[in-house]
DNA sequence: CACGATTGATAAAACGTTTAATCAACCGAA
DNA sequence: TTCGGTTGATTAAACGTTTTATCAATCGTG
């Protein structure tokens, strides 16, 4: 059986009040006796119970953590972050799938609360406004959404990844995305657009209808790069046209984001823009922590995104 | 505020042990009054505390998930089954990361002890054994591991493997694993190797010492089918011998394991053996919480793998 | 020396639930 | 009528902690 703290009061003759002041710090007691029952509690191994405590403060120590979709393949990067990052300040973390649509999140929401979060991370789907729960919340979604408290800069990531290009010679390049409905791809699109030179020819290629891309007839039409805004669609760009006999990046450069699992690990290896997952994370925390224990208000943040070149960008071919 | 046992009991003029009685039909409650409670508790959106309940009952409602390393692109599939198996029987996960190492693992389940989870559910590193933890605890791994309480047939996948390219043809089979630190990959490859006929040349590939495989040069050896025991490598190898000129599947079969967020979307797309993550999930969480409840034990189940044929496997070339 | 302030510790209540023990009322049978 | 048994509800304790109010003792000061 667990110690508790009235087994370290009878031990010491002393009151569980006591106990918990010397433990906690909180009320007065004196130093000699403070350190006695502290040097006795770890004797005995002694952790207080979080339902105990949970009951009697309000507060449960767990944090929940919402994920629009957990098998997208940049989420467990991120779950990881805050995993590490919640634990690093004594929280744990309580994960839902919100499926992808607003249901499924004010569903996780509901469950998160019963369950006794202290406070909510959550990765919202695009166009849900946050209402008031009257519980923490820290957002994860991009500066350009409101209710944001950290994230990456995927703005200038874009134009980071077009400059990269278009710095490279490319003149004529296609820009890949998956769907209107995620912000963080709307921004990253934005971006490349913006840094996009008044002679460089683009186009962008919206994915969400379904219908596949013809990445090589693309490059007979004259188009040198291309920037998907994830890893996924730039691996699918690359191996369609490596099948179609084009070389990259030989003939055509490929980029894309978020440095996947297996983006280092393919030939050639995928040129990409990172974000700093940690950092986000312990930012977004700090947040939550900031709110759920009253002190000063943190500043929200913006993680700048780094270009990692890689081997599937190279100059554009002589033409 | 949200509403407590006792304000329904006050607003019904009854006492919050009926209250609780008649929520749970636990005890002696008249049928009408049982009624008149339900419909109150639902009128007033009534949901109890868990922190109250967990306190007295010593069950908290929330399992812990360990993995090995949440990065890994296979967990994430897992995760998400594991949350939604839970959610059904009405537990919530708490997530932690091992961080790949015995050590880790150990603090993990800790943590989840003190977070008062009523059980684990724990994707193991090879050669951990578990200790007794006075904590109902679900394996997940391979059924060559003592403790394992619900899998996929890893082993069998591999032969199914092995099976598929020979029946197409292949002679000469690369077998690609990462690590023998893994006793999914162990099974895999095992399996593999039972289902060669005689006369088909093989040969495993261990990446663990991080060299880098030249798959190019493999074909040039006469080598025409391979087998990763993870589509990561898998696609390591597609795409190099891609860029090395080498048609997939005209030249050579690629194949790999568990069906990766990627696999579909590549070109060729790549054939792949599946684990039915939801199943094993349900069977995890029904183990764990036969256990946690006391009713009768679950046997344990291996699930079988199935092969998914895309494009990336084909018959052999004509020597 | 007397009195207010400070120090060090304790007693007791509270958080919201479950459950064992209790109790009153009613019923049927001897 | 009386008594054991059943029914329907209540009372009170318990889970482990934190915290407010209380109290005794010591201290400093006028």
């Amino acid at each position: 059986m667990q110690p508790k703290l009235r087994d370290i009061a009878k031990d010491l003759g002393v009151s569980t009040a006591t106990v918990s002041n010397a433990l906690s710090g909180n009320g007065r007691v004196s130093v000699e006796l403070r350190d006695r029952i502290r040097a006795k509690a770890t004797a005995m191994a002694y952790s207080p119970s979080l339902q105990g405590r949970a009951l009697r403060t309000g507060r449960s120590g767990v944090i929940g953590l919402i994920l629009p979709d957990i098998s997208n393949p940049l989420f467990p990067a991120f779950a990881q972050s805050i995993e590490a990052a919640a634990e690093k300040v004594g929280y744990g973390v309580l994960i839902a799938d919100s499926h992808g649509n607003t249901d499924g999140q004010n569903d996780a929401l509901l469950r998160m609360m019963r369950q006794g979060a202290d406070g909510i991370v959550i990765i919202p789907r695009r166009g849900t406004r946050m209402k008031d729960l009257g519980l923490p919340v820290a957002v994860v979604d991009t500066p350009s959404t409101p209710e944001n408290s950290a994230s990456a800069d995927h703005q200038d990531g874009g134009r980071i990844a077009a400059q990269h290009l278009q710095d490279l010679g490319h003149k004529k390049i296609a820009l890949i995305a998956d769907s209107r409905n995620s912000s963080v791809q709307n921004d990253r699109i934005e971006g490349m657009k913006e840094a996009m030179n008044p002679d460089t020819e683009y186009c962008v290629f919206w994915q969400e209808d379904n219908r596949r891309l013809d990445f090589v007839s693309l490059v007979a039409e004259g188009y040198t790069g291309f920037i998907a805004t994830s890893d996924l669609y730039a691996l699918s760009a690359l191996t369609q046209l490596q099948r179609g006999g084009i070389s990259v990046p030989g003939l055509a450069s490929v980029m894309g984001f978020d440095d996947l699992a297996f983006s280092a690990a393919i030939a050639p290896s995928l040129t990409t823009l990172a974000q700093d997952t940690d950092q986000i994370a312990t930012h977004a925390i700090a947040c939550l922590t900031a709110q759920i224990e009253g002190t000063a208000p943190v500043q929200k943040v913006v993680v700048p995104m780094t270009l990692i070149k890689r081997d599937s960008t190279k100059a554009a071919p002589e033409t």
